[in-house]
RNA sequence: GUGGGCGUAGCUCAAUCGGUUAGAGCGUCUGGUUGUGGCCCAGAAGGCUGGGGGUUCAAGUCCCCUCGCUCACCCCA
């Protein structure tokens, strides 16, 4: 049989609720700061990627799902939720709009990796993006909405970690002191590791290889690197966050993995820190922009796995409850009733009650099983002798007395049951 | 990409040392009542034992390959 493809996931009715209580929560975070959505296109052209995200992250090398279209060009599904935002700001010319220009989006992300708990090909993210404005106010705010969603959902033990990584004029330096940090102690690195320091010497600090970690943390420091305007806006934030109180951590071997990040670098992981725990992270990315061709654009934003979400919901023992029932079943018990069923049925609808129809002339026994499967309130049953004499039978499903009622009136009485009973 | 564990009904699991027609619970459907639900009782449907090859008189069981799931590494959300 052909099965749905590895590191995917078909999401069956009973999880629905947990997935709209996240999306609804952190739309109206989105909406109470004034965040609008957006979507993009689920594929984009590939440099938009590896242009943004860095030839030599994991991302760009092993990561996409790419492929030639029949015209030749080189598309990928979107493996990351930002650079297709700034794609999509500057091309509609939202710099007209007064800045920052505020977005957010709920939307699939694919990256080829091999799939465990809580890491699959194909996964969703919430993510916000404000562009424009390079205050360390709009940093503040962006971290704000994520943290406020993670409480607005129960979960509320995450640590929030923070860095500042300088900016462009600034990471040449610190890269030469961690090469120079590093170099002399290669031996003690992992191949992997070493391979980086050549390629990408700030992705050694967050090795998780414990050995490696260990001198990670006494390697040179980001901030001991970082220029004046950085440290004025670190320091800027940081006060925000306090005047918001909202926990943090300076955590000074938080680097990302995506290459596209200056100044302010974030996570949210779980108190019980396992490997792949992150559940939503991001940062300031000013210079973005100019990558993919554009003119300059100061820009924060996040991205978070609502896997990840749902999985530290469970943990805290938040729960979704489905609000949608079937109120009313209708049960035709001959097939020679169907037509006049399914006509109440449509009536009923159309006065706003939830109503599930039987679709087949069938026993009573038959029906009223199936009415109490769907957790029915009332039932009603149309056969031949209720159709004889314009009636039809009217079934509190707890027990009440059945009564009959004109076919004429049905819909009134049972509304007038449904409201009595509630 | 690397390593471990596991694949039997829709789900959770049995099946002795390799030995008859692969079973049970839950769920589904039907009946127990010629027109009355939940509980109870009965019956039925539902399996290429993931797939392919091999060993054997005989394979769900042993061997090889393959696919899938899962956990971890790597990395990310």
């Amino acid at each position: 049989m052909i099965q749905r493809p590895r590191g995917t996931a078909d999401r069956l009715p009973d999880v629905a609720p947990a997935w709209r209580l996240v999306s609804e929560a952190f739309q109206r975070q989105c909406e109470l700061r004034g965040f609008s959505p957006i979507s993009t296109p689920t594929i984009e052209r590939t440099e938009l990627f590896t242009r943004t995200t860095g030839d030599a992250t994991d991302l760009a090398q092993k990561e996409m799902y790419s492929f030639q279209d029949r015209g030749g060009d080189s598309l990928t599904l979107r493996s990351e939720g930002t650079a297709p935002v700034v794609r999509a700001y500057v091309q509609n010319g939202l710099h007209n709009l007064p800045q920052p220009v505020k977005l957010y989006y709920i939307t699939s992300i694919f990256r080829y990796d091999r799939p465990q708990a809580g890491r699959y090909r194909e996964h969703h993210q919430i993510g916000a993006e404000a562009l424009g404005d390079a205050s360390p106010a709009v940093d503040a705010e962006v971290i704000d909405l994520l943290w406020s969603t993670y409480r607005a959902l129960g979960i509320s033990d995450l640590r929030l970690e923070l860095n500042s990584l300088g900016d462009p004029d600034t990471r040449p330096a610190y890269r030469q002191a961690l090469v120079d940090y590093f170099t002399p102690l290669a031996d003690h690195l992992d191949s992997e590791s070493r391979d980086r320091l050549t390629i990408n010497p700030l992705r050694v600090l967050d090795s998780k290889n414990p050995a490696v970690a260990d001198l990670g943390e006494r390697a040179p420091r980001s901030l001991d690197f970082i220029g004046e305007p950085a440290r004025t806006h670190f320091d800027a934030l940081q006060g925000l966050l306090q005047a918001l109180e909202i926990p943090f951590a300076i955590n000074h071997r938080l680097v990302r993995g995506l290459d596209y990040y200056n100044r302010t670098v974030f996570e949210f992981v779980p108190p019980d820190a396992g490997s792949q725990s992150t559940v939503g992270g991001g940062g300031r990315y000013d210079y973005l922009a100019e990558l993919i061709g554009a003119d300059h654009v100061p820009g924060v934003g996040f991205g978070s796995g609502i896997e990840r979400v749902l999985l530290n919901m469970e943990r805290c023992g938040t729960s979704a409850v489905d609000s949608q029932s079937i109120e009313v079943y209708v049960a035709p018990l001959a097939d020679g009733a169907v037509a006049d069923a399914m006509r109440l049925t449509r009536q009923l609808r159309h006065t706003g009650i939830t109503v599930e129809c039987g679709f087949r002339g069938a026993s009573p026994r038959s029906h009223l099983r199936r009415a109490s499967r769907s957790q029915a309130r009332a039932a009603v049953l149309i056969g031949a002798r209720e159709m004889e004499r314009g009636v039809v039978s009217l079934k509190p499903l707890d027990g009440a007395a059945q009564i009959e009622v004109p076919r004429a009136d049905a819909v009134n009485c049972i509304q007038a049951v449904l409201t009595d009973e509630s």
